[in-house]
Parts: C-alpha cells; sequence; structure tokens
DNA sequence: CTCCAGTCCC
DNA sequence: GGGACGGGAG
C-alpha cells in the first residue's frame, strides 16, 4: 500500500500524538479492549469506574457473572461481556496474572491462545497483544477499513489479509502501530464517520471518496 | 433515533 | 452471511 506513512504523517501532523491504548495498568487496558468492542469509550470508561479500586484479575474471577455484568452495565452487551471478561482472565491464570510473564512468550503463540478465547476476535486479540503485550500487530478496525477504501486503495476481504498488508507497508514498530491505529480512530470519529464530513478533511487531497459541500 | 475501539452462533 | 447482544450520548 503505497503511501501509507505519508498518510500516517498527514494524520499526525493534523491530530497530533495520541499517547495509546489509554489504561492505567495493562490488566485494566486488556478488559478495556473487551469492553470497547462496539461500543463508544466513553461507556467503558463508565464501566472501568464501576469497580474502583478493585480492579484485578482476581476480583473478576471471584464474583459471579451477574455481579460482573451489572459493574459493566455501561459498556452495553453486559451479559456477553461478563462472560468474556471471564473467559479472558481465566487465560490470564495461565501466566499468573503476571503481564511480564506473558510478554516473554512468542507473539503469533499468543495470538493463537488469545483467538481461542470466547470473545476475542482478530481485532481485540491483536489490540491486546499491540498494547499490553508489546507485540506488532497491527490493529484494523471499522475506521482503518472505512478511512482505507475511501482513500482509494484496493482491500483484501479478509481481516488478516489487510493486517498483513498494512504490516508489509510501513516499519514493524509497536510505537508506529500504536499511534497510527489511534490516528485512524481519531480520524474515523472527526471527520471520516459512516456519514463523512470532508470539510477541513486533513486527507482530502488524496481521498478518492471525497463529498464536495 | 442513530451510532458506537466486534464477536459469536446458527 | 444474517441476527443477537444493549446502554448511553449527541
Amino acid at each position: 500500500m503505497k503511501g501509507l506513512l505519508e498518510i500516517y504523517n498527514t494524520l499526525l501532523n493534523a491530530y497530533g500524538q495520541r499517547h495509546w491504548w489509554p489504561a492505567k495498568t495493562p490488566f485494566e487496558m486488556m478488559l478495556g479492549a473487551i469492553l470497547t468492542q462496539n461500543t463508544t469509550w466513553m461507556n467503558v470508561e463508565k464501566a472501568i469506574r464501576n469497580f474502583g479500586e478493585l480492579l484485578s484479575p482476581e476480583f473478576i474471577s471471584s464474583i459471579s457473572n451477574d455481579e460482573l455484568a451489572q459493574l459493566i452495565r455501561p459498556s452495553g452487551y453486559y451479559n456477553q461481556k461478563a462472560i468474556k471478561l471471564k473467559a479472558f482472565t481465566q487465560w490470564f491464570e495461565r501466566y499468573s496474572y503476571d503481564v511480564e510473564k506473558a510478554i516473554q512468550m512468542n507473539g503469533q503463540f499468543l495470538r493463537t491462545e488469545l483467538l481461542a478465547v470466547k470473545g476475542v476476535g482478530c481485532e481485540t486479540a491483536d489490540s491486546i497483544l499491540l498494547y499490553a503485550l508489546n507485540k506488532p500487530f497491527f490493529v484494523v478496525d471499522t475506521y482503518t477499513k472505512r478511512i482505507l477504501y475511501r482513500l482509494g486503495y484496493d482491500l483484501p476481504n479478509t481481516y488478516d489479509g489487510l493486517r498483513l498488508k498494512i504490516e508489509e507497508s510501513i516499519p514493524s514498530d509497536i510505537y508506529l502501530y500504536g499511534e497510527f491505529h489511534a490516528l485512524f480512530v481519531e480520524h474515523g470519529k472527526r471527520h471520516c464517520k459512516k456519514t463523512p464530513s470532508c470539510q477541513a478533511c486533513p486527507v482530502d487531497a488524496v481521498c478518492k471518496k471525497r463529498i464536495f459541500v
């Protein structure tokens, strides 16, 4: 995908550094990745706030699904997500709830493990790998696909197809991956929405789907 | 009333 | 691939 790095620099210049992912601890980051599925981050923050000082894998594993569901209610899909958080925490127990232990493992191996967890799909797995486990997997989400499509890139039809195509187009670097994904999200929220608002769009000069007003 | 940092099950 | 899951903000 030629010109991807130029897109990155243009978005970076427009929006500035994102410093993603916003979370106090790696465990909070990983829970947030599940809670934010098809949900606004604002509602995830409400859910995380409900834990107060109790946000820990030990606490998650100790309470019932119903109690957990009520705590995360603001994030939506709370019954489903309660099951997901439980399943994810069980996975984390393999590493004694210690992120450093997980980080020692091979990235592809961790990805396979995460994808086997109920509730963790490709995007959530890659978010966790990139932002909590420091593994260079590019996170592809709805914004990524929408933005690249509108910019005129020919997109593979599978998640991993697009992820690999992006990964081979830019340097393999966790800082770059993290900021680039964050910039896609910011651009998607500000301009490249489902119904686009192209006024003052920072990449309108190179966009094939620009809507003139 | 629409839309949101998706994923699972059929 | 189509439907279900879901509260909260603009």
